[in-house]
DNA sequence: CTTCAGTATTCGTGATTGCCGAACAGTAAT
DNA sequence: ATTACTGTTCGGCAATCACGAATACTGAAG
């Protein structure tokens, strides 16, 4: 924390992020935009190329390899979690037909670990990865609501009060605290347009929290019948997937963990 | 190339590569693997930490966080021909209930970018992400065999002959050459057990090659006439693609180059 | 064909800073 | 309390990273 922080990782990681930003960048560009040395640029650029993590296409373009692909794909394939999770979504994207995913709170995000379609399911331009505020969506606040207390607290002292449509402090928490207490999210058009949402938390027999598995499809099939319909498979389903958590979390209960 | 490499830089990413390989790990075990003192690793670490790509659990080991996974998931998203072949995707996975992914050559390795899950889809357990050889797969060596001369070339004499089936060289390139005449390629438990592969290949009017679509399923089920079905609406449906890829590619020719 | 304006790249030098080793702190088990 | 591990901090020296100017390309415009 006190840490004199390494500055040529930062620098790294501003050139990464920037070139992820802008879709591919070149060296004078990127200059240009972080203040640095077309030298020193050109010295990053090149030994991330030969690591193989930038590619550098025919009009001296640079651009991210898929090698972060590999990378991410590996977090999400390395956790627990996720193994358990991942057979459940398609379990109930068949059953419902619709899209589901899998979301858990990163760093003060709502992120969309994966996703699997169902054959009904709406085409949403939600891709792995995908972050977005936890306040703003239901599922987010769901997620919200269920972290441990401690890690609520910070999260909501980030927050500017009052929200958007005038939300005073006290009102979203109680807002939270009912969230918490229903055990199901519904949404309708708050990420995407049209799309409606059910969604509900995982958590396993010692009471740890994971994320929130959320079905989402076209908002007008999602009739008072159908919400109603996907909310007991959806209850049903993830009910058993908690039993399962609790078994493979006996060996080894902090890597179960979702990392944030 | 003969740029000298950032020494901080390319540690960091050895320690990103051990602890992703040990799926977390704690300071004293890095330093000791790498041959680092404690309090460097300590630093990179803590600079990564600070930065959001790691993450310290109750114990003390760090991981990877789900940043990888956003960064991985933008890489994919920003390519255009993705954007071009999930839909299509979806489109045969449920036309032929199987899974279906999307490969391409990345590194000298074949990576999977992408799949989907069809209804009877088997559960392989081939996440995003995922690099194998190019030369043990059927689907490899149809994506080799669609490189342009020039990188085929580079990476044939990467390879050391004869293959383990002592394959020549001279055999190679042959058996190579028929799979592009044929346009297609089917396997059988050859990346995973008992599951069947059928794959054609992803090239657009102006002959640019992109990868390949694989459709895979358990073996039991991929009778003759089966694999005969699959390979026609497979091509029925790629061969539409086709049109479009090229449409999008008027504008913007290179940046539809998957990054490699 | 030359000029020009824009790229990427190389090189050498100086000051910064990343690295080390040793000291410190915190934890769990003996 | 001792032991044997962890992770963390600190100070100082040398390596090395960042810089800016010089060079090499490239393509467009004259």
């Amino acid at each position: 924390m006190a840490q004199a922080p390494i500055r040529a990782i930062d620098r790294m990681f501003d050139i990464i992020e920037t070139i992820l930003m802008h879709d591919g960048a070149g060296v004078s560009e990127l200059a240009a935009e972080l203040n640095m040395a077309k030298s020193t640029i050109h010295g990053h650029l090149s030994t991330l190329k030969n690591r193989g993590y930038l590619v550098q296409d025919d009009s001296n373009q640079y651009h991210l390899s898929l090698n972060f692909l590999t990378l991410g794909g590996s977090v999400r394939q390395k956790r627990t979690v996720w193994n358990n999770v991942e057979p459940l979504l398609r379990e109930i994207a068949q059953e419902t037909g619709e899209s589901v995913n899998f979301v858990v709170e990163s760093q003060g995000d709502l992120a969309f670990v994966g996703l699997v379609h169902g054959t009904d399911g709406i085409r949403t331009k939600v891709d792995v990865g995908f972050r977005t505020n936890l306040h703003t969506s239901p599922e987010g606040k769901l997620v919200l609501a269920h972290l441990p207390e401690a890690r609520r607290r910070e999260l909501l002292d980030e927050l500017e009060f009052p929200l958007g449509n005038s939300v005073g402090r006290a009102a979203f928490r109680a807002e939270l605290d009912e969230l918490r207490d229903e055990g199901v999210a519904y949404g309708t058009e708050t990420i995407v347009k049209n799309v409606a949402t059910v969604s509900v938390p995982v958590i396993d027999n010692k009471d740890v929290f994971y994320g929130a598995i959320v079905v989402a499809g076209p908002a007008l099939r999602f009739t008072q019948d159908h919400l109603e319909e996907v909310r007991e498979t959806l209850t049903y389903k993830v009910a058993k997937l908690n039993i399962d958590l609790t078994f493979e979390t006996q060996e080894s209960t902090v890597t179960n963990q979702i990392a944030t």
